[in-house]
DNA sequence: ACCCGACTAGACTTATCAGTCTATTATTGG
DNA sequence: CCAATAATAGACTGATAAGTCTAGTCGGGT
């Protein structure tokens, strides 16, 4: 059934019982999740520590989101990723990994910024780039791509994102038409200027 | 000196330590700080969640900002308005403040949702009402004003606060070249649309 | 002078948890 | 079939921490 190695059983158990319970839970919680001896969990991993470091680098990059260039349309390629960019950071699962590192912040500082470089730093990235090459097409008006990207993050995942993270229940709108709006304040926003 | 009870003492190192070290601060950690004995403590609390609890609620509300409604120019309002809030919910302190409630969302989801209300809800409420107004005024583009609080409120904090969450240095720039940028934007977003 | 309430210092209890150790039992390759 | 390697169950240690308890101190009011 299971083909896992016990290393990989006890990374995903790790994944599973960390976004639950936060760094907190114990070592007994882990193995016995993944149905693991303890010491068989002491002859993978140096400690605590380094599995949950481990863990956390092991679920990165899932987030990030594919980006088709070659979309004639703007509206069209930004709806598509937009739609999708929410539906896997609003997602219960990258809400509860984003409570706990944020949260570990200082204890495990190479953790969090790496999250950081693999996740939103190279969407941010990938998105500079496509807006740089949009704004030179004379698709979008003049103006600093890296502040698009940020712009256009930041409204697909703010106030959203912070009333998630603080628990209280979204009001289940249309999600559709939300991301409409969104990019059409975004487009209105970077829009070419006509003299 | 230090005219304050000991609850009061109590209740401000509470608010340092656990900003400073998260939930896992020790109760003797608090007390020294607090500069008072073991018992007091639980002569003024029933135990260290309730503590907790309370020390949260207290410094709520701190970062409410101001919107002098009556001023003229619509820009003018907004810019002021955004370098207040930036500069509250930026600190070093509203971000540890922000790391800990979010993580202890499922401990405590009253003073989470509380937080959530009495911070960000209401400044939602005021930004949404301000823009119900400045709409029937004709001074910005018919349009959802409570979208349009969201969309202002993300992007004046939504990319640099997770940067912040995490720990990642944020390259110093200019603070009033980018409160106006966004607020640029913004204005471009809502803009009344000439027939 | 005396009392009473609040404070203090610190010992104590109980519990939890990370990490180690031991003895035993598969499993597997030669 | 044997030896080496890995896994298991569970006891053990040491540390830490929350909350209680005790005995003593201090200060103000009467």
């Amino acid at each position: 059934m299971n083909n896992l190695s016990n290393r990989e059983r006890l990374l995903e158990a790790a994944t599973e019982v960390f976004l639950e319970h936060g760094y907190g839970a114990s070592v007994d919680m882990l193995v016995s999740r993944a149905g693991v001896a303890r010491q068989t969990f002491y002859n993978h991993f140096e400690n605590k520590e380094r599995l949950f470091a481990e863990a956390m680098r092991n679920c990165v990059s899932e987030m990030l989101v594919p980006l088709d260039e070659h979309a004639g349309d703007l509206r069209v390629s930004l709806t598509k990723f937009a739609r999708v960019y929410r539906q896997r950071v609003l997602s219960p699962q990258s809400i509860a990994k984003f409570r706990i590192v944020a949260s570990q912040a200082q204890r495990f500082p190479e953790v969090t910024s790496e999250e950081y470089a693999q996740g939103l730093g190279r969407m941010l990235n990938r998105l500079t780039e496509f807006f740089r090459e949009v704004i030179t097409d004379g698709r979008m008006r003049e103006a600093e791509p890296g502040f698009a990207a940020e712009m256009l993050l930041s409204m697909l995942a703010g106030v959203e994102r912070t009333r998630m993270l603080f628990g209280v229940a979204c009001p289940p709108q249309d999600e559709a038409a939300r991301v409409g709006q969104i990019v059409d304040g975004f487009l209105r926003m970077f829009a070419v200027v006509e003299e």
